[in-house]
RNA sequence: GGAGAGGUGGCCGAGCGGCUGAAGGCGCUCCCCUGCUAAGGGAGUAAUGGGUUUAUAGCCUAUUCGAGGGUUCGAAUCCCUCUCUCUCCA
């Protein structure tokens, strides 16, 4: 959510904004709603305000003895009157909130602009593209040949997008998993967390999941809950309605959660082999820090996850997304794409951003100054390091031999735990 | 699933219809005292919305004692529903 207040004092440059995100909404029109919330309030508040006194000279009169009931008719009078203006604006502050709900974040204004990801600017490439002096396979037929993936028993159990990992297969991504969490640990400065990933709607719409995005998730409707779709929801709202001491920041976090997503909008895109999944593993980072910290600590949660590629030796390159293909929720977002021989494109592994205070304001995550004692929204950033499907694309295909068997690099095998797979 | 107990400020904890935005304590901040340390004395210390304002300063005002309803002229206090925590039973 962005401030209100900020709409009050700048709405064309606010429209202007979240126009380049596509909102199609007007933000004079919630200007309008918002001066007659104001109005309102007003209103309510001075025959609250009088109607404290009345009390008071009620409970005087009793104190003392004396009778009361003309004052006891002003306060029946009052109270009727204020019980309306309490419908009235109980109805316009619920239409404005849907409406505040809804706007996505601004781009931080070093963001380019743009429409699409073809707007979308390289800012470093790691690595080259390998050579092969045979025929390469894809991670599908290497999966199939080496039985890492069986995506027909996986269908049999839940349906196309739910891989099935299997010997060897299941290993290499378990040790994925584990590897990547304790290397955070280890080499940053992160608090290992494992979350639940059955969400409550409040929780979702502290990230910006809900309001607009409910059918991308799955939903268990006997208990209104919520599939989580990345950690980066149960993470963040570990600290929802709290005030974290400022000397407690940064606070980063580190969890493994699968993630469910059911991908309504993109049939038949990517849809081959492990590239685009209802199911999925990840390893998401998630970090809370104060407001002027927040841009540093994006391009630090960038390198971090990239530091993992490294060791595994695997081509990347670094994008910096466009005014329109940034997230919902997003300022400022930088994608990371690995290489993929076998599918000759690049795939996107992690998604680094920062909220700036989007997400903090929806969920109330803030902090107290350790300087003037005051309480502010703080800044929440999260980053994949990383989604594991693509991952695995990327390592059996960089790493095929001709006899078709998988041979890590030293780096990668030390990494993994695992040297070969034939 | 059944029976109880409970959710109050940064924390602990009192209050059980009007004088309570909330005693007392801890913590924290500032000041005083003590040549360090330990101890002592004093003052201050919620969040959020609205108004005013150059101001996130100050001032005015409203709301908030798990959440939502209700009773009442008036609710932290009484009633109902929900929710969470704890104890006991199945």
């Amino acid at each position: 959510m962005i401030s209100i207040k900020n709409i009050r004092d700048n709405p064309q440059l606010v429209q202007d904004s979240v126009v380049k995100k596509g909102y199609e909404g007007s933000i004079v029109e919630i200007n309008s709603i918002d001066k007659k919330y104001r109005l309102i309030t007003k209103n309510l508040e001075e025959s609250r305000a009088k109607k404290n006194v009345v009390s008071q000279q009620v409970a005087e009169s009793k104190r003392n003895g004396f009778n009361a009931d003309d004052k006891i008719a002003e306060m029946k009078k009052l109270g009727e009157s204020i019980k309306s203006l309490e419908e009235e604006l109980n109805i316009i502050k619920n239409h404005l909130k849907i409406k505040l709900y809804e706007i996505p974040n601004l781009p931080h204004v070093s963001v380019p602009d743009g429409e699409s990801e073809k707007d979308n600017v390289t800012i470093r490439e790691w690595g080259l593209k390998p050579d092969f002096d045979f025929q390469v396979k894809t991670h599908q037929d290497l999966g199939r040949e080496l039985k890492l993936i069986d995506f027909e028993r996986g269908a049999k159990i839940s349906g196309s997008g739910f891989p099935l990992y299997t010997g060897q297969g299941a290993k290499l991504e378990r040790m994925l998993i584990n590897s990547m969490i304790d290397h955070h640990i280890d080499k940053y400065d992160f608090s290992e967390i494992f979350p639940p990933v059955l969400i409550l709607e409040e929780s979702m719409r502290t990230t910006g999941q809900l309001p607009k995005f409910k059918e991308d998730m799955y939903l268990s409707e006997l208990d209104n809950l919520y599939l989580a779709p990345t950690a980066e929801v149960p993470v963040t709202n570990i600290h929802r309605d709290e005030i974290i001491l400022e000397s407690d920041l940064p606070i980063n976090y580190v969890a493994y959660s699968p993630c469910f997503r059911r991908e309504s909008g993109s049939y038949g895109k990517d849809t081959r082999g492990l590239l685009r999944l209802h199911q999925f593993n990840k390893v998401e980072m998630v970090k809370f820090v104060k407001p002027e910290d927040s841009y540093a600590a994006l391009e630090e949660l960038v390198l971090q996850a990239e530091s993992i590629l490294q060791l595994l030796g695997l081509t990347y390159r670094v994008i910096e997304l466009c005014s329109g293909d940034l997230s919902f929720s997003a300022a400022k977002c930088y994608d990371i794409e690995i290489w993929s021989p076998g599918e000759k494109q690049w795939l996107e592994v992690s998604s680094c951003s920062n909220f700036e205070d989007f997400q903090s304001r929806r969920g109330k995550i803030r902090y107290r100054s350790a300087v003037d004692k005051k309480v502010n929204l703080l800044h929440t950033l999260n980053g994949s390091g990383l989604a594991t499907p693509r991952l695995m694309v990327a390592l059996l295909e960089t790493y095929q031999t001709k006899s078709g068997s998988i041979i890590f690099s030293d780096s990668a095998a030390e990494f993994l735990g695992m040297k070969e797979i034939k």
